[in-house]
DNA sequence: CAATCTCTTTGACTTATGTCAAAGCGCTTT
DNA sequence: AAAGCGCTTTGACATAAGTCAAAGAGATTG
């Protein structure tokens, strides 16, 4: 119980929170653990509360019919998810596996939500949570339809480098996970990355990845191609 | 101000607030008319509130440097936009233009969060609101990467035929920014609907369309793609 | 340490969609 | 009705990215 409260306490969701707030958050959630891979929810189940990862890592994603998968968020510890279904009432929109070995905490819908009619803070925190979302995936959007791969794939290692300070980048989730959060398919971003290599943007070692051409790499974040 | 009140009743957005909640909204908004492609925001623009529309069209959208749109989302009467920098304090994520003449009520934020701090009921329809959205960018992201542009147009036609009731549907929107909303261009959209119609799933008479054969049009929505 | 299994890479090929250019069509304006 | 304008359609072509298949690399396990 205290422990919770202690994990309560760092997420930005719950930040400015009153000691009697965290007490009550820590009252109607539920701690639980999962191997990697297991089945969170999948699209169209009835949500009956939310998630927060407290360590570990969350895939949440969309499937198509032949089995192709397109990643819309990966959650990792302080972040939250599955809210959606809380305030519509309807189904989840997606599928959630864990990716890692994971622990959550687990807040059921109605004790939820009596808390937020209670505490406008909370309330606030949420919309800005969500405002947030609604942000990411804006950007997504764009990245998917206005970009091409090299784009995606451009801004992605710019992020991951901007993550870590320096110009030598490890990617955080397998290649093929990668292309399904950029939209694509392992041989294709595998052909993209072997072609930025050739060209002396990157210099390209397994999961390593170190950017020797910052100034194109950006470019073709930009311009969202690789001129080829 | 009283015919304000009675625009905002029937919000929504604004469901189940009192009387006094009616008249504190009203008396926070300003009522704003546009004609026929003003432009409202642009990305990155500080956002000092958010609107509702009254009458008309908003259509929210991304650019690329090339120039190619991607529409977000067409707004209409008593829907809102613009929220999310409220929430984040940050800039707007993508730009807005109005697509036919507008009136729409604008609701400065400060003034705004303080009445959601206010009322709780207000705070949830804002989340539910919120939710809505990004469920609508789920399936948008969904499309863009799982389907075809021809899976893609199937289910918007289905969508109008829906809202509609029978199988003669009218698009709201020009061929060019019907392109813009399925993610791809007018060359690509017209060539596609003709295809359509040489099969004999639609019968195409201009902007007016008829639903040939429903069965195979859901089945080109739920599989992504027109087995060729 | 070999065997196996999964993930990644490469090659050859197909295809959906974008590009560029021109023609067609409908609508408004004079 | 003619003229002009924007939107839509069609054609010829280019290309990014997917498919299928096989080889290669790396890690894990018995």
């Amino acid at each position: 119980m205290v422990d919770i409260i202690g994990q309560i306490a760092g997420m930005p969701l719950f930040a400015g929170l009153s000691k009697a707030q965290y007490e009550a958050l820590a009252r109607i959630c539920v701690r639980r653990s999962f191997r990697k891979g297991e089945r969170l929810f999948t699209e169209g189940d009835e949500g009956t509360g939310f998630y927060m990862v407290v360590t570990g890592r969350v895939k949440i994603f969309k499937v198509s019919v032949e089995g192709k998968e397109q990643i819309l968020h990966l959650f990792g510890p302080g972040e939250s998810f599955g809210e959606v279904s809380v305030f519509t009432g309807q189904g989840f929109p997606a599928d959630a596996v864990t990716a890692v070995q994971t622990a959550l905490l687990f807040f059921p819908r109605l004790a939820f939500v009596a808390l937020i009619q209670k505490d406008p803070t909370l309330a606030l925190n949420m919309l800005a949570q969500l405002s947030g979302r609604l942000r990411h995936f804006a950007g997504l959007i764009e990245d998917l339809s206005l970009k091409e791969v090299p784009g995606r794939l451009a801004k992605y290692l710019l992020y991951l480098s901007d993550r870590k300070g320096d110009g030598e980048v490890a990617l955080d989730v397998s290649k093929g996970q990668l292309a399904s959060l950029l939209g694509t398919i392992p041989e294709t971003l595998s052909r993209i990355l072997a072609r930025m290599n050739r060209r002396g943007l990157i210099r390209l070692r397994g999961a390593q990845i170190q950017l020797l051409d910052r100034a194109g790499i950006e470019q073709i974040a930009l311009e969202g191609k690789m001129l080829s």
